[in-house]
DNA sequence: GCAAATTAAGTTGTGTACAACCGAATTGTG
DNA sequence: CACAATTCGGTTGTACACAACTTAATTTGC
């Protein structure tokens, strides 16, 4: 008897909404800062180093230059990054944050406290979550 | 001292990290089927039960109208569902499966093994995981 | 009974994701 | 040096997400 999958069995529909839910916590915070997710995203690492090339932005984020390429555009038209040319390597593009863009680190320091405070889950809790995640995000890449 | 939040102490991040990571694996499975993993997530709740409205998908899966509605029409022309307009309620939509939706089901059986073997993690922590992030979404909708 | 409020599904517009491909710059190798 | 292979960023096309809005059908409140 061949049974067909349940959708409330799935991890893999636990991660999407939970992902998803999660977004949405932080959707009216970063609506004040004029940012969606993934732009929140490249910013926390510019906020921890820059410049830093599209590559390299991808590498530490898991996307290509297909989803960068014109969200880093409208970062740019935002005025929070700046796009040059590298001059020893014309292929590269490096990121650099604006004195607009280093001044939103500020504001954005709260932001995680909420998504903790709207979870209902210990600190401990969040914290094996987010270990238990790390390692099955990596284990998944190891996988293809 | 405002410290800047880091990419790498987030739980939003190791959530969307993850859910990608594991679209990514049912990625090449689901396109023997014909399917995007929206798509599939829509045929498990269909083949729970059927028919069923826009809006009672919607609410089974968290989307909205603006997300299903051109993706029903997707499945539709890929054969898998057939649209008909309720009798009783004109504005009802219901979503029934067709012979080769139905039969769908048992190519997709194994699918979420799969995720199981890939992700490194024993049983017992796919269902913990399973688990929390159930109580961690539940958690987040409520805190709206 | 009937106008106002509500509900269902669809449409429009913006912003990701991601595969597939492109052109320019650079690197490696003979 | 020459030139094939690689690398980098970008573009194109498809498919979500989701906010905001529209239209048509049904409920409701008086």
């Amino acid at each position: 008897m061949t049974e067909a999958p349940r959708l409330d069995r799935q991890v893999c529909f636990a991660l999407y909404s939970a992902s998803r839910a999660a977004t949405a916590v932080y959707r009216p915070i970063l609506d004040d800062l004029g940012l969606t997710y993934p732009q929140y995203l490249v910013m926390l690492v510019l906020w921890e180093s820059e410049p830093r090339g599209v590559k390299d932005l991808g590498e530490e984020l898991g996307l290509d230059s297909g989803t960068l390429s014109p969200l880093l555009k409208r970062l740019e038209t935002l005025g929070f990054v700046e796009r040059r040319r590298s001059g020893e390597d014309e292929r590269r593009v490096a990121i650099h944050l604006t004195p607009a863009g280093r001044e939103l680190s500020g504001r954005a320091t709260g932001i995680p406290q909420h998504l903790a405070d709207a979870a209902g889950l210990s600190a401990e809790e969040l914290e094996q979550l987010r270990a238990t995640l790390g390692r099955l995000t990596e284990a998944l890449h190891r996988s293809h």
